[in-house]
DNA sequence: AGATACAAACCAACTAGTCGGTCTGTCAAG
DNA sequence: CTTGACAGACCGACTAGTTGGTTTGTATCT
């Protein structure tokens, strides 16, 4: 028996999708009514204005972006104990799902909402910037752990170089939105998890060469 | 003695500072005509519709684009021999561009379009991925070049590497923009040269640690 | 005269948002 | 068990303002 509240998580499901790939301005409440055949009562009634859609939408992928940091996380601290090799099995879990077809279409909404001018209600900035010193923090206490038990290489900053994860990826979803082509993606992972085996002193791993051979 | 024609570059230039800041969708003809003074007429006069404004502005900015690349890959060759210590060169050319200010709001336009659904009219796919091959390539004949003098500590490929300092600069974009910090920029660009420097086993060179002091 | 470079009023389509009303379920009184 | 009061979910026509784009007119230059 389905709650009528579900409406609510219908508008929200297809108005990621259409602004995921419109951006939020070239998204109309309309056309997200079209899609879901909701009622622009409906919409009103679940959401005081467009701008709180916003404020609901990107709620929502930080939670979810949360969610996919803290899972992959774990698994790459199930992989090993070495906080170093686990940088790299997060990484490579990241390249798996590319590969895997995990994403659909990839992109990432902070970065769209950060090239718009999303209406102030939203207040999309805190939670963009919490999304992004969540990844820092996280992968930070990694690289400090790590870097006690490998010398680095070179003597670089942990923050910025936590950063520098968040970075790629989101460079990733540039390039690979441009070219329309997933895998440029997962080669651009590959290459920052070369930079943190080569910053940290790994030995190479189990595929064999650097590379991902080409798909 | 200004020619009248000027009103179609004061249209373009503004027409990029707001669209670099609100997103092509988010910017009205309207708001531009209020900054510019110009009236309707002239707009339309210049450009058939908003999406060959669209064009303009792409092309533009990727004739920019390619000056900026080509400029400072001109000094970085100009300060050493090696193609591997000129990416170095290369990559710390924009580095010293945003602790001297050069750039104003950091952002990419070509990211910003990738974004959002830009009118068919414009085309800006074509251009955009013009502008990524030409960075591509002027790159990797780099790294070709610098991977037969220097042996490559991992053997990682040569494309992806090329794109990775096009991701670098993308993502870098996005953190300084989402965190109106500049000097995150910066930092991001700082870590792909050093991950540069250790591929390529360069010496870390002149300011002393691989960290830049913080400012 | 004819082309170019504008100006300004104008338009149809679309925009987010409103508003009166309906439908359904719940819960308490009779 | 029935009835009636009430609340929340939802509908869809409507509106005020905005959108990209057009039309008509005009001044200037060749």
């Amino acid at each position: 028996m389905p709650t009528t509240t579900d409406i609510r998580e219908e508008i929200l499901r297809t108005a990621h999708d259409l602004v995921f790939e419109r951006g939020f301005t070239g998204t109309t409440v309309d056309a997200i009514l079209d899609v879901t055949g909701a009622s622009k009562g409906a919409f009103f009634h679940h959401f005081p204005s467009k701008g709180a859609l916003g404020r609901a939408l990107i709620e929502r992928y930080a939670a979810l972006d949360a969610d996919v940091l803290e899972s992959h996380m774990a698994r790459a601290e199930a992989a090993s104990a070495d906080p170093a090799e686990q940088m790299v099995a997060f990484i490579r879990a990241f390249e798996d799902d590319v590969d895997s077809g995990e994403l659909t279409q990839p992109g990432c909404l902070f970065a769209s909402y950060v090239y718009e001018q999303i209406p102030e209600e939203a207040h999309s900035e805190e939670v963009i910037l919490g999304a992004i010193a969540l990844w820092r923090e996280r992968i930070r206490e990694k690289l400090v752990a790590a870097s006690e038990i490998h010398p680095q290489a070179l003597d670089v900053d942990l923050d910025s170089l936590a950063d520098h994860v968040w970075t790629v990826f989101e460079g990733g979803f540039v390039l690979a939105r441009a070219t329309k082509d997933q895998t440029r993606l997962r080669d651009q992972l590959a290459q920052l998890r070369h930079y943190l085996t080569l910053l940290f002193g790994l030995r190479q791993d189990g595929d064999g060469e650097g590379n991902r051979r080409k798909v």
